[in-house]
DNA sequence: TTAAATATATAGGTTATCCTATATTTATGC
DNA sequence: GCATAAATATAGGATAACCTATATATTTAA
């Protein structure tokens, strides 16, 4: 599927973890594995962990270590740029999703 | 707005081009005006006219010269890279507006 | 205790997407 | 014709998002 893709489907990372950490609390592992389970394809350790990096450096997330794995969940300033982020997502792209169907 | 986001909101510039060419033709500056209703901002031309040379390279657009203008349609690979492209943004992103009015 | 498995971290490279700034082409108004 | 405006083109620079490969830490199994 991906090989077949011809235009560039690459984006939203940092968006789509801040995301699903808005439904719940998870670990690097556990956001790759249901990213991957959207897109088709696992995204890579060195994908996941340098953007855990950069969210948490801007304060979106934080991490909690518990035992082997770092559980993640947003900051109060995290879950504001999620807001933002899905409104102006929905703005952007809302009519690629109005058209399924038809 | 714009302003206010902290996760990198970029990408899909491509695909969006293709998903807009699929409705109906339109040159440059129709695109980016397009698109700038949708993301609050309108691309730039060192922005737009690169993409559209690039997905012309690869066969997925042709331009017809109408006076001052270049009116670009999709071509058949153009349509079916569209439609692989728009059902993996719909499994890719499908929740983020399942949840929209919730 | 040692080995293997799992999760995380980081270095280094490529590309699309964004920008600014500058140039060129084409049509239009005087 | 000549200047202006509008559309297109391109050079050059930044960054997020992807990768591979390697390293480290932590838990589990033998």
């Amino acid at each position: 599927m991906k090989g077949r893709m011809m235009c560039d489907m690459r984006g939203m990372l940092s968006f789509q973890i801040l995301f699903l950490l808005s439904k719940r609390h998870m670990h690097g592992e556990e956001l790759a594995t249901e990213i991957g389970k959207r897109r088709g394809d696992k995204p890579k350790a060195g994908t996941i962990y340098p953007a855990l990096k950069d969210l948490k450096s801007k304060k979106l997330i934080t991490g909690k270590r518990e035992g082997k794995l770092i559980v993640y969940s947003l900051t109060p300033s995290g879950r504001e740029t999620m807001k933002y982020a899905t409104d102006y997502f929905c703005r952007a792209f809302g009519d690629v999703f109005a058209l399924r169907g038809k």
